[in-house]
DNA sequence: CAGTGTGAAGTTGTTCACAGCA
DNA sequence: TGCTGTGAACAACTTCACACTG
């Protein structure tokens, strides 16, 4: 598909990721100003917030569908609304969790994913010492129960934080059981079919980056 | 310790950040490759594990200082050393944490830090429910006893996990006392002077990602 | 010839420059 | 004047093309 010039058509266009990865964070500064009864915003002002060109938010904002008035600056209700519709984050997004050590445990603790829609439903593990209990009211059944509970509820969204040992197992099953999307924290890159969206987090890659900074600071 | 790309004594040549991110997932891989009994591995083998291009691994590893054989490939051994080193993963890295919540106990009772080289030595919070506890291990203390350990202990990291709204203070808090690099999971952006090093690490960003292939998906 | 190593080309994302607007 | 909006210049990163090597 060739890229369209008319500007009347909502989003033909696909958006840069870095642009995605950007918004949450505009999404989360627009709600918290608008709890303050902030009215209007302007893109230079929102991009000191995130020492960003001004024109990087303005574009970006485009991006997902907002326009803004000169000399005055967006909407901030209005850019919340929209940008909530833009990431689905008023939506609800059930999901899956396999592996619930330390770090499954706290994403199902974790209280800010609400703010983005997205529920864990269950958490599924092998370890029979964690079978049946239920961590902040969400159950932790056994792996082989993932089956029957992925077809019946329709859950898109998996997401791996067991070892890396068993990551690639975990995500085949994901597959063969109809998630569409899965999110690994494991510190491995798993394979999937190409109609299957993997998201790898590999929170090393961040401590690698803060090191490297350092090191480089010391010379 | 020579590096390759250094024709003559220029300045050593600035890694670029892609690179940085992903020399820790190559590494996970060639340890476990390394202990299954791996002499060898080529570029475009490693590379097919990450869905990469194998030039761009050839990149990468000639900037930690890698050299490969022709036909071969690299000394597995080899490439792990150097990759650690590179990294800083065979260093011992000290972190203080603010905010012993969810994440903040994830994090510390995350065992592969220690993969990195990274540990986290002591914790703090303002609840007083949490303070005087200790999470495997590592104690909480009273965030007004922070200044005292860092000076004494010359802790350079400091891992903030609190709630947003008080991010930017322990963040202002952590440079007086001399914390040279920041990692924040609080999911704003918090404003340090130049000197200071800081990584965001916005959970949300990846959700986002995930929620916008899905919906691309549908249509 | 299968792989390293590297300059060149291509692609993607960011910043600049400026027109238009209230 | 301060801001939006956008095409153009620029920078960063990735992929390609190919010489070289055992």
């Amino acid at each position: 598909m060739e890229k369209s010039l008319m500007h009347k058509d909502k989003k033909p266009v696909a958006v840069p990721e870095p642009t995605i990865r950007r918004m949450p964070a505009y999404l989360t500064l627009l709600r918290q100003l608008k709890d303050e009864g902030q009215e209007f915003i302007s893109a230079p002002r929102l991009a000191s917030f995130f020492n960003l060109d001004p024109t990087q938010v303005v574009k970006d904002l485009a991006y997902a569908g907002a326009a803004g008035r000169p000399k005055v600056g967006y909407v901030v209700e209005k850019l919340v609304e929209i940008l909530e519709e833009f990431l689905g984050f008023n939506r609800k997004h059930e999901a899956f969790l396999v592996g619930a050590g330390f770090l499954g445990s706290a994403l199902i603790q974790y209280q800010g994913f609400r703010e983005a829609g997205m529920k864990i439903v269950a958490a599924f593990d092998t370890d029979k010492k964690k079978i049946g209990k239920d961590i902040s009211g969400v159950p932790v059944f056994d792996l082989a129960k993932f089956r029957d509970l992925a077809g019946r509820l329709h859950i898109s969204i998996g997401i791996i934080t067991t070892p890396s040992s068993a990551a690639q197992q975990i995500a085949d099953l994901m597959v063969g059981w109809g998630i569409k999307a899965i999110w690994n924290f494991a510190p491995i890159s798993i394979k999937v079919p190409p109609h299957v969206i993997v998201q790898d987090t590999h929170i090393y890659a961040n401590l690698a980056v803060i090191l490297n900074k350092l090191n480089n600071a010391g010379r």
